[in-house]
RNA sequence: GUCUCCGUAGCUCAAUUGGACAGAGCAACUGCCUUCUAAGCAGUAGGUUGUGUGUUCAAUUCACACCGGAGACACCA
């Protein structure tokens, strides 16, 4: 919260000096962590963008604001100085670190929850994979980043909700009934062929198997829905074991089949009201939704000519849906190779009378699975692929979890088995559970010491540990640069990062010795770190090890 | 052909709405366990940020062109 409380006042500062100036201008600075080798807190570029404005050396500037932060913040700034090109570099006080220390001793698990956002309504809806088959290793990509972002979120005080979107109408449906049917049947001893476009996994068999066993004939059995409802019982359970649990589960039948007293679906009523808001016109027999309007780059079929809707109905259907359950924002993730997608979506949006800012389209790339050097083609049809229940067995679920979340969701990530592997026990993860676990072996240690007195956070003042409360401090930063860039893995970077310092100060500086007063104000900070350590893992779905 | 994303150390990737000498992990090399967990620490080495031009006090970041990789372009779901 550090930084958020400097920025703030610093804006005041800087919007007061730009008048003095007579600028008539918003000046946008920054205030950022210096590199390693500068020895200050903040640095603020302010001087420089104030100084191209005016016309005038950039130091001058500074040196005029450098006077004014020297006069009104000296409650929290030590010292400040000019740097570089025109940085005006900062170094706070001790005390405001341990004002810091203070508040997340007391806050615990709520330490970073901002409470003005709590009536907001968020909605993440993610992995949303047709019920065809079990999750991939490319779904897991996507449970982990969308889960992990509702949980940032709901940290910071959103209303977040988690939803998975199951597409349990349509062709695909019929075909997953058929293939299990033939399985059944070629159980029961029929000499029939499989096609090849049906679905070829083992999955299947199983399916056909457990119908077998259960003893009923071909006519008494809905193969569709017996299908859907082993398959999901595989997403559900492979979810959970990947600390993965969806609030809400949306069947596009709900608003695709159920029909009202008129007779009419959720997606017949989305498309009347797109026709009487011109936005949707007949040719050809079919429905054309007008989504050039709104820059996509054709028009596209709502339905068909022979009277069924396209997939694009339904999602027309359930964005109204969701924005009249009234979320404010919605939050979809997207596999990469739906990237066509958006600019239809966002078209519908706004057809339907919604902001499109207010929906925010996440896509994620694909993950490429690598296996003795050679790629390997993932289709649920030919059954070739590798599962995330797969992945998870072998690696671990914290592993597998920090390993998806350590990339930004638009770059590439290139899964190689054999290395996954490997670094079973060399992956960063363990490096930052680490932590975790040596700070709770010291405090395990410490139920041992008596008459400990009360912690004086004064004897904290060694390099390594104020770095440490300084970082801990970034805590909030780094939950505020994930909601801003809809992507989770700086909190790895910021594991990784704090779990640096932390095993710096643990080489340098003994938490239990001889000197009462400073295991004391040690033992409180290893407390707050284990705190932040918790937290963080957490918001990740990684769990934080009391022992390792 | 059009569009989206990516190209950074040997490998996998970061880099806070353009900031200071581009950073981590892994792999390699050299040291450190009678003291709270060595899954650790200290140190060495490793770079023309794909190429070029432009904008800027400042470019990995922005613009344009080219090269290379992944993906998407149905009255399929």
């Amino acid at each position: 919260m550090i930084k958020q409380q400097i920025t703030s006042k610093l804006n005041s500062i800087i919007d007061n000096f730009v008048k003095s100036k007579s600028l008539d201008e918003k000046i946008t600075f920054t205030v950022e962590i210096p590199p390693k080798n500068v020895d200050a807190d903040f640095a603020v570029n302010a001087a420089m963008l104030i100084a191209k404005k005016l016309k005038v050396n950039p130091h001058s500037i500074a040196n005029e604001i450098i006077k004014i932060i020297v006069n009104e913040m000296s409650d929290t700034i030590e010292k400040c100085e000019i740097a570089g090109a025109g940085f005006i570099n900062l170094r706070i006080k001790n005390s405001c670190l341990y004002r810091e220390l203070e508040a997340i001793l007391d806050k615990k698990e709520n330490y970073g929850k901002i409470e003005h956002k709590s009536e907001e309504k968020v909605m993440v809806e993610f992995v949303s994979a047709n019920p065809t088959g079990p999750l991939h290793i490319g779904h897991g990509r996507g449970a982990a980043i969308g889960d992990s972002l509702a949980r940032i979120l709901k940290h910071l005080g959103y209303n977040t909700v988690k939803e998975y979107y199951l597409n349990d109408v349509g062709n695909q449906m019929a075909v997953l009934a058929k293939s299990t049917e033939i399985r059944y049947r070629q159980l029961k001893g029929e000499k029939i062929g499989f096609p090849p476009d049906h679905y070829q996994g083992d999955y299947i068999f199983n399916i056909a198997k457990r119908l077998v066993s259960e003893g009923k004939s071909l006519g008494q059995i809905d193969f569709k829905s017996e299908s859907v409802k082993d398959i999901l019982k595989t997403i559900e359970d492979d979810l959970k074991n990947f600390a993965v649990e969806f609030d809400n589960w949306f069947s596009e039948g709900k608003i695709a089949s159920i029909k009202d007293k008129d007779g009419k679906t959720e997606v017949d009523k989305a498309c009347s009201y797109l026709v009487s808001k011109c936005n949707a016109y007949k040719k050809d027999d079919a429905l054309w939704l007008s989504s050039t309007k709104y820059n996509d780059d054709k028009d596209r079929v709502l339905k068909k000519s022979d009277g069924k809707y396209t997939y694009l109905a339904s999602d027309v259907a359930y964005h109204k849906n969701k924005f009249e359950r009234g979320f404010a924002k919605l939050i979809n993730l997207w596999g990469a190779d739906h990237h066509g997608y958006v600019a239809r979506i966002n078209a519908c949006v706004q057809m339907l009378g919604f902001k499109k800012e207010n929906l925010k389209i996440i896509l994620y790339q694909l993950v490429s699975l690598v296996r003795d050097g050679q790629p390997v083609a993932m289709s649920t049809r030919t059954g070739e692929f590798i599962t995330l229940k797969e992945v998870v067995d072998e690696v671990g679920k914290d592993a597998c979890r920090f390993f998806f979340l350590l990339r930004a969701p638009d770059s590439q990530l290139e899964f190689d088995l054999e290395l996954a592997k490997k670094q079973s026990s060399e992956n960063p993860v363990f490096y930052v559970q680490y932590v975790a676990a040596r700070c709770a072996s010291i405090m395990k240690e410490s139920t041992n010491i008596k008459d400990l007195p009360k912690a004086d956070f004064n004897l904290l003042n060694s390099k390594e540990e104020r770095d440490l409360i300084k970082q801990m401090s970034f805590f909030c930063d780094t939950l505020l640069m994930c909601e801003r860039t809809f992507s989770p893995h700086h909190f790895t970077s910021y594991l990784i990062d704090i779990a640096d310092i932390y095993h710096r100060f643990y080489e340098k500086c003994r938490v239990l010795s001889d000197d009462k007063n400073l295991t004391s104000a040690r033992l409180k900070l290893i407390f707050a770190v284990s705190i932040i350590i918790k937290n963080s893992l957490n918001l990740l779905g990684v769990s934080s090890p009391e022992k390792m």
